[in-house]
DNA sequence: GTGAAAGCGCTAACAA
DNA sequence: TTGTTAGCGCTTTCAC
């Protein structure tokens, strides 16, 4: 029986104040680590907090700075099902954290076009916006223009897809190398040992989420199933109606298609074809992103796995990550940790 | 650009108390449910309440209670490597939410065992308790204890394996049938055409989760991959040593095993076993829980694949809920689903 | 450089 | 049945 027993209250900057005999405004001078405050007496109140292993208590000082915080998501102005549920998400969260102090708002910027998000980002008002969570390329432009926020004081962190030469706060989305891994092991597996080729479908290969995923696809592929003949990504630009164009002649120019591992936003047009030619020996497929038209698939066998990421959790690691940032906090590592999900028809969240 | 402006502050019991044109001891009353206004005052605030939109800030109010609250978890005693991550995970929230007015303590109790598992229950002092998370199994006297915590005040929701015919307050864990049907999935689509026997490791039928693995396991075998013949569970009871043992003698009277499913804590013994015996024709495998053993298991291809849940995520969540319940505040069901995990060497966390 | 005092949104005595 | 007031832990004028 460990119950502890464990009822002592812990220390307060009252505490901090009567043992390093000073005021509680000269506390939270040390605390804010604001100027105007003696060496001597910084380290007198520091002794105390290191002796009382004092914490600050966020939620007190946040009602007593009345602070409200100001994040904005930028997200790509496509329209497909995962950038609908990141939406939805963001949507619902701002709801739910309302009464926390947090606004949340966010904006839409043209797909694959750098200039228009580093456009985008030069119109933040840094005085009013604490963070800024931004899905979307990575160029000079942009790097330029996210060194101008943190120089401001925003806090930015990069979602779905890293921008690794930016000065980014933090990255929130899965490792997509490993994700491109995963499909090709789970392709190769279920394919086991007939012979063939495989279609990898991509957006763009100026996004680095769609770049990174067929390296590790193409790695694993080489290293685990050397038989499979993988060809030239297909690139889609993430439109249903392209990707529906571009199947037939594809496919009738390689007729060995056994495999197909559709890596970005294409499920639509894929799927949409599959549904078409209902007579079509529909190969083994692995896909990206849960959605409503990705789980049907699933459970009517027109998808075999899926790899998925949580837009819920991405938005709320977000905006944890900004909220820490802002308060100075240290986050929780393993917290924030984007899994990459495989979902079969089986273990699918109802 | 949909960036909105949306400063005003949140209306605070002031204005309610102006609107409605009472005190704000009143409000307060209405707002908590306590007894002592008048029907006719009560509505009059709940209009002002619903005009304003109000909601109240948990953090001022929690802050103004002075409350702490007292959360316990009772874990099996029996040692093996999930418990040991669940247990540091509790150490780890334990420190990390001091701060936040929150104690969390845990009590180990003989595993599989019923009566034990009751007579902690009983301990409980309800009067210094909020809420208790419960990983055991589900029995008549278990049942009646819940029922007397719930009774004082007490929130209690069941952990990994859920006790429904009880009165918890919540199930925090997977859905184990799923878990089930997706290692059958799984392991029938990595054995591909090969026809065999399958052996499934089980620990004790008595526990609920392992019940409930096995019945969706036979499901999805009988629908999809009638060819292979599931044996009858070999009950481990979690115990590395007696699975060891009982390896040989299972191999040896049947000969034709060409799949395991490790559907519980069994995956040491196991694993031993395939560690000493290195000619052995390993067959595929499906096992459960990502630990250090399973996985560096998955990295040296001892195991084809492993079915988990996040400890890190079964922890916070029962926090959560005890927490929310505790403040009568809305769940996020969504965010309180544990997902069922399936990790190749690919995907594994790094 | 430092301190006193008011106040953030809410709760809890204690009065009335 | 209702209101007044002090105070939770922290921040922030403003004065010394």
């Amino acid at each position: 029986m460990t119950q502890d027993t464990d009822t002592k209250a812990a220390p307060t900057i009252n505490d901090i104040a009567r043992v390093a005999e000073v005021s509680l405004a000269t506390v939270d001078r040390v605390l804010n680590a604001r100027p105007g405050v003696r060496e001597k007496t910084v380290a007198r109140v520091n002794k105390a907090i290191a002796d009382l292993g004092y914490v600050r208590d966020t939620a007190a000082a946040n009602l007593a700075r009345g602070r409200i915080y100001n994040f904005v998501f930028i997200l790509p102005s496509n329209h497909n099902e995962f950038l609908t549920s990141l939406e939805s998400q963001i949507e619902q969260l701002k709801q739910s954290i309302r009464h926390e102090r947090t606004r949340l708002s966010f904006v839409r910027v043209a797909a694959f076009d750098p200039v228009a998000l580093a456009n985008a980002l030069e119109q933040i008002d840094t005085a009013r916006t604490d963070g800024v969570a931004i899905f979307g390329p990575e160029t000079p432009s942009v790097r330029d223009s996210i060194a101008h926020l943190r120089a401001n004081g925003v806090t930015v962190v990069s979602l779905v897809a890293d921008i690794p030469s930016s000065e980014r706060d933090f990255y929130v989305g899965i490792d997509n190398i490993a994700a491109g891994r995963t499909a090709a092991q789970l392709l190769g597996r279920f394919i086991g040992p007939r012979e063939g080729s495989i279609l990898v479908l991509t957006g763009s290969m100026l996004a680095r989420d769609h770049l990174e995923r067929r390296l590790g696809f193409d790695e694993v592929m080489a290293r685990d199933f050397p038989k499979l003949n993988i060809l030239a990504s297909l690139e889609g630009r993430d439109d249903p109606e392209l990707i529906e164009k571009l199947m037939p002649g594809t496919l009738a120019d390689n007729p060995n298609i056994i495999g197909i591992y559709s890596s970005a936003a294409g499920n639509e047009g894929l799927l949409s074809f599959f549904k078409k030619n209902p007579d079509f020996q529909r190969p083994t497929v692995v896909a990206h992103e849960l959605t409503p038209l990705s789980r049907d698939a699933l459970n009517n066998q027109l998808l075999d796995a899926v790899i998925s990421q949580d837009s819920g959790h991405l938005v709320r690691s977000a905006v944890r990550i900004m909220r820490a940032k802002a308060d100075s906090v240290p986050i929780n590592a393993a917290q924030e940790r984007i899994r990459i999900d495989i979902y079969l028809k089986e273990n699918m969240p109802s």
